[in-house]
DNA sequence: ACTATAATGTTCAAGGATGAACATTTAAAG
DNA sequence: CTTTAAATGTTCATCCTTGAACATTATAGT
């Protein structure tokens, strides 16, 4: 009945996909790794990055580009808190919001960890020109599209 | 002293790679939804294909294929058992292995999940030529040999 | 102003994955 | 042959993430 479906591991789409699920998986392991002698998780550097590009965001929006649920931000905060390395102050003109903010500590850290991570990229990224791996970005940003549309 | 440090917001490579780790994510949440309806969990699926592929693997030899550890693999079994996917066997010349095989039931299942498995992929590795998906294929083959040899 | 609706952050129970410690069985070394 | 070491699968405590339910505060509708 439906021996025209061809088994995907000869299918060449399939196969390409198998090997970006891998490669990210790698890659995640490498960097959880090579963060570990900082004392960083990589959810943790995620929130320092964004908050150095973002500072006195509120919780929800930080929530919203780690593509993560709120609760997971407030689990998060407090061991980052406690190490100092950001700080909440409530929003005087909504005191629902938590804005926050990295602390000097929190931003020396975050480029000290920087330099890990770029120096991971860099060397993942220099496996193809720097056209291909553009080439390969605009790939995905257009997974992302197809996908976002439901 | 490292203002030379390039934000990684503005370097390509960084940029290109936020997009991998995206894409996968949102692929992931995609066939995650695509499964339910199966009653099937994505990790489910990839023991499914597994045995698929190589009937009568050993539980340990299954763990390493899928780059989990072998309790997630001890905890992964007792559901697709019970739902009669899949038997255990023991080895008759090494009382430790149990051998994995698929049931009728569970390589009927599979050929469903197969559908639209590759129904997503096929959707999602279409936005580019099947050349560029090849070169995508190899760069991210090159990264999990670059990240292997620690 | 007053009520209903929405937004923000927190708490909690649950599910998944992990790694260490363990029991059983096999292979190696002496 | 006996003793050591290794392999296989399981158990368990732990961590991380999630989503639902909730309390507080703000916004809209009337």
């Amino acid at each position: 009945m439906n021996n025209k479906q061809q088994l995907p591991w000869d299918n060449p789409r399939f196969h390409n996909w198998i090997a970006v699920v891998r490669a990210e998986k790698a890659v995640v392991k490498a960097l959880s790794q090579a963060l570990a002698p900082l004392g960083l998780k990589i959810a943790q550097l995620d929130v320092l990055m964004n908050l150095y590009r973002h500072p006195g965001t509120s919780q929800h929006d930080l929530a919203r580009r780690l593509l993560v649920g709120r609760s997971n931000i407030t689990m998060l905060l407090p061991q980052l808190e406690m190490q100092e390395l950001l700080h909440r102050e409530g929003d005087p003109n909504d005191k629902r919001i938590m804005r926050l903010y990295l602390t000097k500590k929190g931003e020396a850290l975050l480029m000290k960890a920087l330099e890990v991570y770029t120096g991971l990229i860099d060397r993942v990224m220099a496996q193809s020109t720097p056209s291909q791996c553009h080439a390969l970005g605009e790939h995905m940003r257009r997974i992302i599209d197809e996908l976002e549309r439901d």
